[in-house]
Order: C-alpha cells, then sequence, then structure tokens
DNA sequence: GTCTATAGGCGGATAGAC
DNA sequence: GTCTATCCGCCTATAGAC
C-alpha cells in the first residue's frame, strides 16, 4: 500500500480512487448517503479522513462520482434521441432508453431517492441540464403546459417507481414493461405494434 | 408532545409550541431543513437551543411536526374514500382528494421533497402506513402487477410533480386539473363526463 | 412546568508535515 | 498520497435556576 504497489491499469493512479468508490456505494447502500460518515468510509479503507479528502474535495462530489456511470448512460440516450427526425420517434427512444437506464440502475436509484442530499449533489453537476434536456424532448417545443406536467409525472413517476423497494425482486424484464407502459400513458404514445 | 400537533385549539397556553412550529416553518422554506439549525430556530425565537429541545426531543420531530397537517388530511381522504362502495368511487374519491392535498400543500412537499432529514422523520411515523392504504385503494385487492405499478407511478408522479418548483407559480385550479389528468391516465380513469 | 447555562461528541472540512 | 492536528458548527444531553 504504502510504495510502488499499485499494478491497477495503465496509469496506475487511479487504484485508490476506485475502492474508494467502490467502498462508498457499499456503505452507501447499507446505511444511506446521509447516515454514512466520511470517518466510516475512511475506516473501511483503512486511511484516515483527511486521505479520503485527498481524491475527493467534499462528500457531494463522492455521491455524484457514484451517480455518474447512470447518468453518462442517460446523456448518451438523449443524444441517439435528438438526433431523430420525428418528433414521435424521438419521445419512443427516449422513453425506452430511460426505462432501460433506470431498470439497469434501479440500486442506485433507490439510494438516492431515498436520500434527498444527493439530489442537491447531482443538482450541482450536470443532472440539471439532463433534466431539462429529457423535459424538452418528452413535452416538446410547444411550451403546451399539460404535456409539460405529464412529462414530469412521467420522468419521476418512472424513476421512482423503478427505484422502490417494493418493487426491487422483479425481475428486470417485467418492470422494464410496466414502466414503459406507465410511460406511454403519460405521454400519449400508442403501445407498440403487436 | 404525546400527539397532539393539530393546528393550535382553543387552549391558547402552547404558545412558544406554536410559534415554534410556525418559525420552524418558515425557515425551512427559506433554507430548507437540513440548512436550518436548532439555533437558527432559537435565535428567530429569542431562546436558547435547550428552550426548543425542551419542547421537541430532536430535530426529526420539529420537521415532522411540520409536516402532520397534511398527513391528517389526506388521512380524511383515505377514510372516506374506502367508505365509498365501488372500486371506481373509492379511486375517484381518493384521487380528486389527493390531488387536493397535494396542492394545497404543494410548498411543503417541495420542501420535503428536497430534504434528507424530513423523509427518514416521516417514514418513521404513520406516513407509511399511509402510503400503503394508498396503493391498496387505487391497485386494488387483485395484487395485479401492473395496477400496482402505476398506482405507485401515479402517487409519486403527482407528488412530486405538484410541489416542483418549475410549477410553483401555476394556479392551484390549473395544476390540480394537469394531475387530476395525470392520475387518470395512470389508474386508466374516464374523465369525468363534461 | 419552562427555560438557561454548559458540555460532550461527532460531522465535514482545511493546513501542513512526512 | 497519506498522515496528524485542528477548526468550526451541529445535534444532543444534563444540571439546575425560575
Amino acid at each position: 500500500m504504502t510504495a510502488g504497489t499499485a499494478p491497477a491499469t495503465a496509469g496506475g493512479q487511479e487504484d485508490t480512487r476506485t475502492r474508494l468508490l467502490a467502498t462508498a456505494l457499499r456503505l452507501f447502500t447499507e446505511h444511506g448517503v446521509e447516515a454514512t460518515s466520511l470517518q466510516m468510509i475512511a475506516d473501511a479503507l483503512g486511511v484516515t479522513k483527511a486521505a479520503v479528502y485527498y481524491h475527493f474535495k467534499t462528500k457531494d462530489e463522492i455521491a455524484g462520482a457514484v451517480a455518474e456511470p447512470g447518468l453518462r448512460e442517460l446523456e448518451v440516450v438523449l443524444e441517439e434521441a435528438s438526433r431523430l427526425r420525428r418528433r414521435g420517434a424521438r419521445v419512443d427512444h427516449l422513453l425506452s432508453g430511460f426505462v432501460d437506464v433506470v431498470v439497469r440502475h434501479r440500486a442506485l436509484i433507490a439510494l438516492f431517492a431515498r436520500d434527498p442530499g444527493v439530489t442537491r449533489a447531482l443538482a450541482n453537476s450536470w443532472s440539471e441540464v439532463l433534466s431539462i434536456r429529457m423535459m424538452e424532448l418528452f413535452a416538446g417545443p410547444e411550451e403546451d403546459e399539460s404535456r409539460v406536467i405529464a412529462a414530469h409525472a412521467a420522468i419521476v413517476g418512472i424513476a421512482l417507481t423503478g427505484g422502490a423497494p417494493q418493487f426491487a425482486e422483479m425481475d428486470d424484464d417485467t418492470l422494464r414493461g410496466h414502466l414503459l407502459e406507465v410511460g406511454r400513458r403519460l405521454l400519449g404514445r400508442p403501445r407498440r405494434s403487436a
């Protein structure tokens, strides 16, 4: 640990940082973000709080880093969708892509949903931008009030239902189907023809 | 202390406690729950922290007390709904009642949705019971998976959209109408005949 | 029954030595 | 990159005055 024992990746520098994130995720999942102190993370890693602070300037930054993978996937889906020409196709692609991301990362969402503090941590970064772009794509440019409300309800409904502990045991495909249906009803999209 | 936290009755001797709750609500609204310290509340009241501590054993208890009025209204709606015979009528009554409560207390919801402590404080009390009863009434006893998902999405979608800061300026009646529509689509209820 | 004074302990965060 | 040492603010708790 001390010197020259970091065979990790090509760079070799991200060893501790990666372990830190993995440990943080585990502790966050077990106790929730707020209830997990930097001291606990440091202890679990066998280092001191200050060592943790070397890698992340703040606790929110750790939470943000833990959340990032899911957000990146969402960003990809958003870009794909925005490149489509027809509005219906854009909405459909974004909907199914969003549902995919939610289902795949539902453990993470459950975590964040339970700890609104994380929401704040994310809001500081680019998640706010993502949510604005999602709203634009879902609701369209007409600024129709009822569309905007429906889009908002769809986003939070899908995300928080997908992350709800009650449905944690449901298998991915089933959950995906149900959440798609939620989105279709709210966004006024027809069920895909069989 | 025990339970009586309803909006002051004709008592008159609950002065400090009532003032405390009003002050707490104001500060919570201004700065958020987490960012409001007992010290701030005490200072605003002109007393010491320990005086605050005398009335409420913990900060979460204050948050819970602030939230209680809305939850009590929801409970009334739930009881009314559960007394109705036809299932459709039960769903409709609960939906419109829920939307009413959400719209009326949306400032509170906005507050709670953004803050960690409150969520936890409420989970410890009876809000969990309320949400279970809501799910039962909305989804019915058949335990239909897709109904349960839709009901969950409706509840969180309505609540969090109603409390969303983006729509804070929207007037009550308009918002109510849109949220009702969200609920109707997800719960499969027809729009009231015109 | 209501409040003040005071103190413990923990949390996040920073500075600077190694 | 990691550590020691330290600051500050917060929640909680207790003892005791009025």
